[in-house]
DNA sequence: CAAGGCTCCTGATAGC
DNA sequence: TGCTATCAGGAGCCTT
């Protein structure tokens, strides 16, 4: 068993909000422990502001933009609508315990609800976080709103009114190569480096193809790629979910993936027969098989 | 304004 | 045995 293997994309953190809408909405939270200051992250006024303003504090709906999680809270009078706003980063878990259980070595922050469980973020890396932001509307034509701090942040391909066209167009006029592009969230949300490798193996599809050559029917073909990776993973996730147990965890195995590329270095490409390749890549790793996948001609 | 690189972090693992 | 180097990568931030 490897020792991480959550890396938490858009189907784990959209199992995680269904965990946590089953849970949350209702409680309030009746005391606030900061275990790790790094944790509260864009947080004005710092873990004492934090913990000040999330005590007492109400849960409603939890939403997702990409792999970032909210749950909207009460607003204080006068103030406008508030969102304790998530991120897991590369190793970040949110555990529903009771309030008697041992307390995790990686532990971050530790709300104390006043229902059955209480809710644990734990993160080894501490690359994830918490904090509380405004929410805003998103567009000015409707009621959907979300937190001021990632209005920069585009639809996910999963999302229904992800814009195919809009994407294909905005796509097309980048100066770099499709995987840069692909985890790029301003862009297209929720993708990381596991289902980028993934969509493209699928798709056969160099990393460093560049986005300006790509045609129309390229980019569909990539996003349905990008669509079937990402639901094939929301339902083994969706399947292996048990709200009875503990569980908007992201145990070590919890995905049990089928990957055809990524981490594969060495083993033969289940399409072809090829050795699977790694290569380092904006500061990790790029899995592909050098058959179905050949580098640009263009390219070094 | 966009492209692309740097950096944060901890723990497992390999190599000497 | 014990040290050091390497690897894992999301995303804000900074430079070009």
């Amino acid at each position: 068993m490897q020792h991480c293997t959550l890396m938490p994309e858009l189907p784990e953190v959209e199992v995680v909000r269904r965990g946590l809408v089953s849970h949350l909405p209702g409680d309030t939270v009746q005391a606030v422990s900061v275990l790790h200051p790094r944790a509260i992250r864009r947080q004005i006024g710092g873990p004492r502001a934090f913990s000040t303003e999330i005590s007492g504090a109400r849960f409603h709906t939890v939403s997702r933009r990409g792999k970032y999680l909210w749950a909207v809270i009460s607003p204080e009078p006068h103030r406008s609508y508030r969102a304790l706003v998530m991120h897991l980063g590369m190793s970040g878990q949110l555990l529903l315990r009771s309030a008697q259980a041992a307390q995790h070595v990686h532990a971050r922050v530790h709300l104390a609800l006043a229902g059955d469980q209480d809710l644990w973020f734990i993160d080894q890396r501490t690359f994830g976080g918490l904090y509380v932001d405004d929410l805003v509307a998103a567009t000015s034509a409707d009621d959907e709103h979300l937190p001021a701090s990632i209005a920069h942040i585009a639809r996910d391909p999963l999302d229904p009114r992800f814009d195919d066209d809009a994407f294909s167009r905005s796509l097309r006029r980048r100066h770099s190569g499709i995987k840069r592009a692909l985890l790029d969230q301003a862009l297209i949300s929720g993708i990381g480096n596991i289902y980028a490798d993934e969509a493209l193996w699928r798709s056969a599809v160099h990393y460093e193809r560049s986005c300006a050559a790509l045609r129309k029917g390229d980019v569909q073909e990539l996003l349905t790629h990008v669509r079937d990776v990402m639901s094939a993973a929301l339902d083994e996730g969706g399947t292996s979910f048990d709200a009875l147990y503990v569980n908007v965890n992201g145990q070590s195995g919890y995905f049990d993936r089928s990957l055809d590329a990524y981490g594969r270095s060495g083993e033969p490409c289940s399409r072809c027969g090829a050795l699977i390749v790694r290569e380092a890549f904006m500061n990790r790793s790029s899995f592909r098989c050098p058959t179905c996948q050949r580098r640009p001609r263009s390219i070094g």
